[in-house]
DNA sequence: ATCATTGAATTCTCTAGAGAACTGCTCCAT
DNA sequence: ATGGAGCAGTTCTCTAGAGAATTCAATGAT
């Protein structure tokens, strides 16, 4: 038999982790204050490095922390942004001020950079959803207060879109909506999946994503009223950036 | 100035991760197949146990890879449910004494454990949100192939839901949504805030995840067509086992 | 005043090694 | 056959140390 009735009593790094987390939550340490770094908890605790280094990883890992190197570690600070899905829903009277999370609902400006359109051919899932071999692609990134927070890659099939501005940089007044308007499919049922996971590589240099932060993943199909796909949008959001809101009728 | 033209070679333990992970996403490498571990990443790249560690966490942490202590560490495989925000609730469904959660698992039955109903203190976003000091709660958790995917926090008014079939463990047939429409509040409009970000130990526990999953958060608030709120549920999503599907017209 | 340089502080990367904890398999006694 | 013991392999935790890369503030030169 096992001579230990402790139920487990946990790994030094973990209970520093807790520490730590348990002064965040409580409120001693605020968004932006500077937490004890590998040094200090290597002599508070008379720990090696590679220790310290494990329980701030736990905190950063969680997205309580962000690390800034050469300077320090730091508690994240936390200010979404609110996406809305369906804006003809979501009117003043429902919800306004009860909104869970503290997020900024009046605009703040959006700017996009890296706005990238190519004709390409369509991959197998982007083919299958819109029925098309060859798609018009348009990339962009957004970005707030000079922050990015989203980077966004839409598909319009080729034969529909062909000639438009769509297949310009400056899509115009209105933008592609109002372009695919013009062309006489105006989108006008959508459909959103929503993901969430840790990012790649390619999108942690993108949008500059500290350690241990997920993104959301958006896939949103536009559909005219006749059912016909005519966009496919894909959107990848620095979790710690947004809140979603969808409001929708029983 | 910078004499250094390169644009600064990627440290060891990331090219190895890079490698790896460019081999699952290549398909060479298959869900639950066993990656190279410590010892063979150690011999291979002649490079410290650490270094070897760092490597595998890269792809722990991007949730491609998922460790079994002494065993390996393996390919992560990935099978979403899909979980409809609206429709879903819709008044046939919960009218006809049939739980909302069999409607979208299509077959893949939803167990749930470790029910909890108490009448609590309401903490301050949940009375700001339901205008009510007092709240019945009710915490579950649900699993889908013994597999736990979901946590569940409902609160509820306490003088609206007080001796009705909300505040037992059993609410009977059609759940809480039926019984809130025997109570003359039947719920009419839905509000849910999404949220992505790294789960917390307790969270970890609860829902068994491995490292590098994050968890989504939906808090989904409930009002009469009078706009009257009378539930607010928080969930917590296993991100790997869930698309969220939310449908509305322009 | 403005700009460049320096230096201290900090995180990041990596080496080398050791023991603990756990898994899965084989082998042996029953 | 079945259960238990033992063992090899693996991940997990931790020590001790060193140099690289970056940040930030102070200092000095222009």
């Amino acid at each position: 038999m096992s001579e230990s009735p402790v139920p487990h009593e946990p790994p030094i790094y973990r209970r520093i982790a807790d520490g730590l987390r348990a002064r965040i939550l409580s409120g001693e340490l605020r968004d932006g204050d500077r937490l004890p770094g590998e040094n200090a908890l290597m002599a508070e605790y008379a720990i090696a490095r590679a220790t310290a280094r494990q329980a701030l990883a736990v905190l950063i890992n969680e997205g309580l922390a962000v690390p800034k190197r050469g300077s320090g570690v730091y508690v994240r600070l936390f200010k979404p942004i609110r996406r809305h899905g369906s804006r003809r829903l979501s009117r003043e009277q429902w919800g306004q001020g009860r909104a869970i999370w503290d997020a900024d609902t009046r605009g703040r400006p959006f700017t996009v950079d890296r706005v990238e359109v190519a004709l390409e051919r369509a991959g197998e899932e982007v083919a299958g959803v819109l029925e098309s071999g060859e798609v018009w692609v348009r990339r962009r990134r957004y970005s707030v207060d000079a922050r990015p927070v989203q980077l966004a890659t839409s598909y319009f099939p080729a034969h529909l879109v062909e000639g438009s501005a769509i297949t310009l940089a400056d899509t115009g007044p209105g933008g592609v909506y109002a372009r695919l308007g013009d062309l006489g499919v105006p989108p006008a049922h959508f459909t959103e999946e929503v993901r969430a996971r840790m990012p790649g590589p390619r999108e942690i240099t993108l949008l500059d994503l500290p350690g241990g932060t997920p993104v959301i993943v958006i896939a949103r199909t536009a559909y005219t009223s006749g059912g016909l796909p005519v966009e496919l949008n894909e959107m990848v959001l620095d979790s710690a950036a947004y809140v979603l809101q969808y409001d929708f009728d029983a």
